[in-house]
DNA sequence: CCGCGATA
DNA sequence: TATCGCGGG
């Protein structure tokens, strides 16, 4: 991913407490692709049903909506449209990272080192046809909304962050912050030690949440100029960015010289890039109106078959869901109270 | 990634 | 009661 904003923006500590009955705008593609990178055993396995069809993204979709239902979290998934012309050398470059990865997998597996193996078949990790539609599934027995974005997700959870339809963007990913969200939050998960398979440390997850004019502040940008920055490092419509300019000289540039075509040094690589058509992308992003976003019920039934038949275990179905069950009438009593 | 049982 | 390690599908 290209655009390694982590060092400028401002990130301050937050839970998962602290959005409960508030609508979230999660990026589907990033949170699913997650699941899809981590679920895995040991050899770097994806877990899988009796007729092989990988599972990992539901067993994620499944635990981490019940932790967000039951703190009264309200999300709304974001899935892709059409990805705009411009990153299609980036996509390219991700096929070709996942090809060489799956050579060093087959390498690793054979040499035996575990540790190696998972890692690179993480690297492997591609989203299939079937995934988005069964992604969605879930979603509806939950009663969780989902949207489709004409293109790019991020662009699309950062606009309902603007109409006022959600409160936050979350994603790993910094695009929406160009796109204008208001806030994104970043490790939308329960925070705690998780350990690195296959060794012995662990890294600390916690939920950090970004308010876009906080940072814009600190730095003393405009988002006009923070897309250019994000330029300059380097996007995914220009993956490789400027030679030798990194976050921190990015920002120097442009609090010196104000935007791109007033760098002197960068001149003649700047010719090489469309970056007017990347600017654009980014401030005039293409998004579409939605009316209104509905939460529904949770269809325990349906969700109950539809995991049995993907190979969940009855017990562990009934467990997670009966956990749901009791956070969400304890929540209804805490508002009938008010009657 | 996540929950759960073992462990102390 | 808190942390660790394992297995999930």
């Amino acid at each position: 991913m290209g655009l390694n904003l982590k060092e400028l923006v401002v990130r301050d500590k937050t839970t998962l407490e602290a959005f409960s009955s508030k609508v979230i705008a999660i990026d589907a593609y990033n949170a699913i692709y997650q699941f899809l990178a981590s679920i895995r055993g040991p050899d770097g396995l994806q877990l899988s049903d009796s007729e092989g069809r990988i599972t990992s993204h539901l067993s994620g979709l499944l635990y981490r909506n019940i932790n967000f239902l039951s703190l009264g979290i309200k999300p709304v998934y974001v899935f892709d449209g059409k990805p705009p012309s411009l990153k299609t050398a980036e996509i390219e470059r991700r096929k070709q990272i996942k090809k060489d990865a799956t050579v060093k997998y087959e390498k690793a597996i054979a040499a035996g080192n575990m540790e190696d193996a998972r890692k690179f078949a993480q690297q492997t990790t591609s989203m299939k046809d079937g995934m988005v539609k069964e992604s969605k599934q879930i979603l509806t027995y939950f009663g969780i909304p989902y949207i489709d974005a004409p293109s790019e997700g991020e662009a699309m959870a950062a606009h309902l962050t603007n109409t006022g339809q959600a409160y936050a963007s979350a994603s790993q990913d910094f695009d929406s912050i160009l796109c204008g969200a208001k806030r994104l939050i970043r490790n939308f998960t329960n925070s705690g030690r998780r350990k690195i398979p296959n060794r012995n440390t662990y890294v600390e997850i916690e939920p950090e949440i970004i308010e876009t004019q906080k940072t814009l502040d600190a730095l003393g940008v405009t988002r006009e100029q923070l897309v250019d920055i994000g330029i300059l490092i380097g996007t995914d419509f220009n993956p490789n960015g400027f030679d030798r300019i990194g976050p921190k000289t990015a920002l120097k540039m442009i609090k010196q010289h104000s935007c791109l075509e007033d760098i002197p040094q960068i001149q003649e690589q700047l010719q090489e890039i469309d970056y007017q058509q990347i600017r654009k992308i980014f401030l005039e992003p293409i998004v579409a109106e939605v009316d209104e976003i509905v939460f529904g019920q949770v269809d325990y039934e349906g969700m109950t078959n539809y995991l049995k038949e993907r190979s969940f275990s009855e017990d562990r179905i009934q467990s997670s869901l009966n956990r749901l069950k009791k956070a969400l009438e304890k929540k209804s009593q805490n508002l009938d109270q008010w009657f």
